[in-house]
DNA sequence: AGCGGGTCTTAGGCATGCCTAAGCCGGCTG
DNA sequence: CAGCCGGCTTAGGCATGCCTAAGACCCGCT
């Protein structure tokens, strides 16, 4: 089917964009309204009503008024390729190329249109088959079936667990950089000194030091 | 001067094509007619005079009806960045992720316009600051430099010469397969044993075998 | 039930990049 | 010298993807 998709496409790379954010504000199990994905993808209102009607047509979403849109299986499949590519490529530049996990992001956005299945086989390859971004994110098999991960955010944890860092949003690159500043990494394993109160920052002990996060922090990282 | 221009550009990924395109035939040195253009490019003519318009407005180009387009300093900048990138991605495709040198050309040429220059940094790096693409292509050096080749086609040698394949043209993937196919890869030695006559093969001879070149396979050959 | 407000769609426009068809222009040839 | 032919440009159109402004629609509240 990957090969089916990949001959009958011709996705441009917006159209790509809106179902990646469909398929990202969970469009396979409910529907999702238009200005949600307005907001998402930082255009107007309209332009979401003109793409989704193009989509619609393609076959790749269904969508109606009452309810917002949803991906079918085919709008699914291409979401996922465009997961696939990107956290692919953000595994890639980091492990082969060195890049920090907060520089990955934008260039993945990128290049996740135009590669080729060729290249994404390459990659997957030289990087041994990977499961996992460098944010803890998996990575899409190739049938397009999802490792499912049972994490919970920073931000619910209760005072006196123990717990690995597990996931961190890809989105910030600023905030990412002080995670790890703070000596967050993906695996870190530390312990819930202390849980935000009125909004305060979480104290963690980590490797011997009290570490202070702040809120918006904890917010993006999640553990197990 | 690299950081200047990415910084004033925005450069689409067609006017980089267009711009590329003009410096492959030689728009540094002479002005190109736009049929010739046209015809590099594969749209009509009247698309041509459109684009050049728009790049002439922004300085990246000067065109008169009398002579035909040039490129102006900036443009020549763009379009070698292009290049740049186009056989970075070729030699990184082939060294670090196993690609032949058939399979390099396409991929590079959607690639060369989304990636960063701190991508393009890495690669070179990772590299090790290579010369040459894997078609025998100078890279361009990030001052816009290129190490000037002397080399001559396979076509115009005689026999009696003792060569080294030291470039083919990157367009046309069944050739480079071919080529290969028959014992010519980059830096291969061998001996012209005859010339081409009344448009027959060439004849080489190379590793102690007898090899027959096709003229079309000779075309794209060069030796030094 | 009626109204108000937010959400969604329609209508009309703009920029990019391509096309075809038709006109212009200049140089070569009869 | 005139006419023709090929190359270039202009004019007008189409598709994509975005916008703003204005209308339609629905839901909840009074």
């Amino acid at each position: 089917m990957s090969k089916l998709t990949a001959l009958a496409r011709h996705t441009s790379s917006a159209q790509e964009d809106y179902l990646k954010a469909l398929y990202g504000l969970g469009a396979v199990q409910v529907a999702v309204p238009p200005s949600r994905l307005a907001r998402e993808l930082e255009v107007s209102p309209a332009s979401v009503t003109d793409m989704l009607a193009k989509l619609a047509v393609l076959g790749l979403v269904t969508h109606d008024r009452a309810h917002g849109a949803r991906l079918t299986a085919t709008g699914r499949g291409v979401a996922l390729e465009m997961v696939r590519h990107h956290r692919l490529l953000e595994a890639y530049l980091v492990q082969a190329l060195g890049y920090r996990w907060d520089e990955v992001h934008e260039e993945a956005d990128r290049l996740e249109h135009c590669i080729s299945e060729v290249l994404e086989q390459r990659m997957f390859q030289a990087l041994g088959a990977p499961s996992f971004d460098p944010h803890g994110d998996p990575i899409p098999s190739a049938r397009g079936l999802l490792p499912r991960e049972h994490d919970r955010c920073l931000l619910v944890c209760k005072a006196g667990e123990r717990v690995r860092l597990s996931r961190v949003s890809d989105r910030e690159p600023d905030k990412l950089r002080a995670l790890r500043d703070l000596g967050l990494e993906l695996g870190t394993f530390f312990e819930v000194v202390g849980e935000s109160r009125w909004e305060g920052p979480l104290e963690l002990r980590l490797k011997g030091r009290s570490v202070q996060v702040p809120l918006g922090l904890a917010r993006i990282a999640f553990v197990h």
